[in-house]
DNA sequence: CTCCAGGGGGCCA
DNA sequence: TGGCCCCATGGA
């Protein structure tokens, strides 16, 4: 069922948002390792530091770990003690040493690790956790981060604010590598042109966003 | 100097 | 549910 006014398929058939991957992917050719450390215990701990953070500053933190010799999650709980020190580049440094100690006795504890298992520990929300089920365990979970919804508002004029149903929207019909790219993607388009203050004028889907279509002054601007 | 970055929890109405 | 505050560093 459509609701109102939404454009779920074009003249084509074509999903909506199979219609904004192929867009994204046309624009941004170079192929990018989009969550860097995939498959190592890197990528859940930087999924943690990355929390309201600039990436710049989770690289310093994971750095700092590899410096220091740290690589598995074994190796995090044996260094426990340097833990805040070493990830301070990334901020909120003892609130997410804590998340990642708790992480790692997770990994440790238990071989099949769900959903509810990392939803159920403190500071792991609906996006961190489906981050690390979609980057490390290959489950077909969408990210859906603040830069998806700000995307999404844009793109369609119209406030999301359930997580499911926006994840449902992006990643419908997509395969588990289809949606590490197309997260990857939005990620890359929120951070260069679909910015707080938008690019319009170097966007490729502007014949498809309600915003473009009612800000044209602003963005005949340039 | 100010603002904000690939969140999440606690608290309050 | 919805709004606000807190966590903290570092770059623009």
């Amino acid at each position: 069922m459509e609701k109102a006014g939404r454009k779920e398929k074009n003249e084509n058939g074509e999903n909506f948002n199979i219609i904004i991957y192929n867009e994204l992917k046309k624009f941004y050719k170079e192929k990018k390792q989009w969550w860097p450390w995939e498959k190592t215990a890197y990528m859940p701990i930087s999924a943690i530091l990355t929390q309201a953070t600039n990436w710049r500053n989770v690289e310093k933190a994971i750095n700092n770990l590899k410096n220091a010799g740290i690589k598995t999650f074994e190796d995090v709980i044996n260094n426990a003690d340097k833990l805040e020190e070493l990830i301070k580049p990334a901020g909120f440094y003892r609130k997410k040493a804590k998340r990642i100690i708790a992480l790692a006795n997770l990994f440790i504890k238990k071989k099949n690790i769900e959903r509810d298992d990392l939803l159920s520990l403190n500071g792991f929300g609906k996006e961190t956790t489906d981050s690390i089920l979609l980057y490390h365990f290959d489950k077909p979970y969408f990210v859906i981060d603040n830069y998806t919804k700000r995307f999404h508002e844009r793109l369609t004029g119209k406030k999301e604010q359930c997580y499911e149903k926006l994840a449902a929207f992006y990643g419908k019909s997509l395969t588990v590598e289809e949606m590490k790219e197309f997260h990857g993607l939005i990620v890359e388009h929120c951070k260069n042109t679909c910015k707080k203050d938008p690019l319009c004028n170097k966007c490729p889907l502007i014949n498809l966003c309600f915003y473009y279509k009612n800000h044209e002054t602003r963005n005949q601007k340039g």
